[in-house]
RNA sequence: GCCGCGUUGGUCAAGGGGUUAAGACGCCUCCCUUUCACGGAGGAAUCACGGGUUCGAAUCCCGUACGUGGUACCA
């Protein structure tokens, strides 16, 4: 009998939420949908030094906004509360104590001052390897090396003492990776890495172990970033609850930088001016605001879409996948073992295909918005899905509504008369003042309507009406862009036509 | 330094012994449109290097280079 899906996503909350974060949540989110499974949202906020104001919350309206809700977390409650690692720290403890117990760890005495001291003697002796490691474990001050009287009496003295794992050399720990298949790693060079800390919280090491057994994870995904830290937590998983326990790892590859290498972080993207966090992110100390993706303009299918794929593909030739489709076809095992730079211009294709495909009135409330921080309230919602309808092809971002039709809105400010003036004439002119007077006879006020009349005015005036479309959709738009002239007319209607051709005359006249 | 992981056009990538080595983004040309786009048709551009194995290697093996991650009482 298999076990239930159940997947975590362990954030530490320190700030933004990065780009590959939010894609390890999707993989998280695709691989327990699909499955059928839990998807637990987990806060490792084990180091209280760099614990920061908001940044929980903030992860939280993140996963909101892309869509990607959790079954069990802080928020979403579960069986398996509490699921912030602050509030479980009596839980580690005896894990920890129950490890010395059966010889698999000890009790350290060193200050930081000593193992600094430690390091800078082996560096002397020419040493390569600066680990608290086997080789060096049994001249410093640990229980290994004291004897049980001195340490009971350190201990019962309350003597700072952190609870580092004892890893025997020579020998290979084997971890199977659902992405890069079997990994081994010589334990000669693998660290008695720290697991409780003075303060008495575990170190990640040791929650993460403890946590993904207490709450049954069955798959255990993060980034590549830990692959080094892997044996620890194999040999963890041995000693405390059995390998066959042991959840099924997969070390996501890491999402780079555009230009270089390295990791793709928030200086990357101020540096080259696009957004690495999913949202706005506000600095509670310094008050500095780094821009998300949501703010400039991006739409969460796009925005998962384009994540889900920087690493991954079904093996067709699909680009555009829903989240309803990602769920369907994601598999863990079709993700690439190599990092992927990220290309911003590709990231805007995605979104620009998003806006082309879903129906406007989808994110209408979200322009509505943005115009409205533009100074204009929207107070007709069918004509205004009507216009974003007409105008979408032409949007990459949310934020590019506002340039693309404004003038539905209000006429526009300023008139690209530059475009008009040179083959202006006194004939196109009359042509336009007896066009007024055919609109306003105009009984039924539609494009085909409002086109006819001006072929027909065009051709008994003798005029080719492609050159009086160019002085019209400037008279109407005030520059070169936009949809068709006719059914710009269309939707702004006979009143405002009229009044912006009947203006625009007025200007092009005027000297 | 040491250890792990990786490497197909500028970027994302398919392909996993025999292919003209897909497709997408971006770039360029043309068509459509008397605007800007959308759409359509084309184009330039690639298997990191060196050795093997094989009739045959982008694909398998070994090296090398390069990159990247880790090497904390951070996660």
């Amino acid at each position: 009998m298999s076990k239930k899906i159940r997947v975590r996503f362990a954030p530490s909350p320190t700030g933004g939420l990065h780009l590959g974060g939010v894609r390890t949540v999707l993989y998280n989110y695709l691989f327990a949908k699909k499955h059928c499974g839990d998807f637990i949202v987990r806060i490792e906020d084990t180091d209280q030094t760099r614990y920061v104001e908001g940044a929980e919350d903030y992860i939280f309206k993140c996963l909101e906004w892309c869509g990607l809700q959790p079954d069990e977390s802080v928020l979403h409650g579960g069986a398996y509360a509490p699921y912030r690692q602050s509030e479980r720290k009596d839980m580690y403890r005896q894990y920890a104590e129950q490890l010395v117990k059966d010889g698999h760890a000890y009790y350290a005495f060193d200050t930081p001052e000593e193992i600094e001291q430690m390091r800078e003697l082996l560096k002397e002796k020419g040493s390569h390897n600066l680990q608290y490691d086997h080789n060096i474990r049994g001249n410093m001050n640990n229980s290994l090396r004291l004897l049980p009287e001195e340490t009971q009496k350190l201990l019962d003295a309350g003597t700072p003492h952190v609870i580092r794992i004892k890893i025997e050399p020579d020998e290979f720990v084997h971890l199977s990776d659902m992405i890069r298949g079997d990994i081994s790693f010589d334990t000669n060079i693998v660290d008695d890495k720290v697991l409780l800390k003075a303060d008495g919280m575990p170190t990640y090491h040791l929650a993460v172990v403890v946590d993904d057994h207490l709450m049954k994870i069955s798959h255990a995904f993060r980034g590549e970033e830990w692959l080094p830290s892997a044996p620890v937590h194999v040999l963890l998983w041995k000693h405390l609850f059995g390998l066959d326990a042991m959840p099924q790892w997969a070390h996501l590859p890491l999402i780079l930088k555009p230009d270089g290498n390295g990791k793709l972080s928030k200086r990357d993207g101020d540096r080259l001016g696009f957004p690495v966090y999913a949202m706005d992110w506000t600095d509670p100390k310094t008050g500095d605001i780094t821009k998300g993706f949501k703010e400039i303009g991006f739409l969460p299918e796009a925005f998962n879409n384009l994540l889900a794929v920087l690493g991954w593909n079904d093996g067709t030739e699909q680009e555009i996948f829903s989240l309803e489709d990602l769920i369907e076809k994601f598999s863990i095992e079709k993700v690439h073992k190599g990092g992927a730079k990220f290309d911003f211009e590709k990231a805007k294709w995605y979104n620009h295909e998003w806006i082309k495909k879903l129906p406007a009135s989808h994110y209408a409330d979200r322009v509505k918005i943005i115009f409205a921080n533009k100074g204009i309230i929207i107070t007709d919602d069918n004509y205004f899905n009507a216009v974003l309808e007409l105008v979408k092809d032409r949007c990459t971002l949310l934020t590019d509504f506002y340039e693309q039709s404004a003038y539905f809105f209000e006429s526009p400010g300023t008139l690209d008369v530059d475009a008009v003036k040179p083959k202006w004439s006194a004939q196109k002119s009359e042509f336009f003042s007896e066009y007024i007077i055919a609109l306003r006879s105009l009984e039924v006020w539609d494009m085909a309507n409002i086109e006819a009349a001006f072929k027909e005015l065009a051709a008994a005036k003798n005029i080719k009406p492609g050159e009086l479309q160019l002085p019209m959709r400037i008279m109407l738009v005030g520059g070169k862009f936009g949809p068709a002239v006719f059914s710009i007319a269309a939707l702004i209607g006979k009143e405002e036509t009229i009044s912006r051709v009947q203006e625009a005359l007025l200007l092009l006249n005027a000297d």
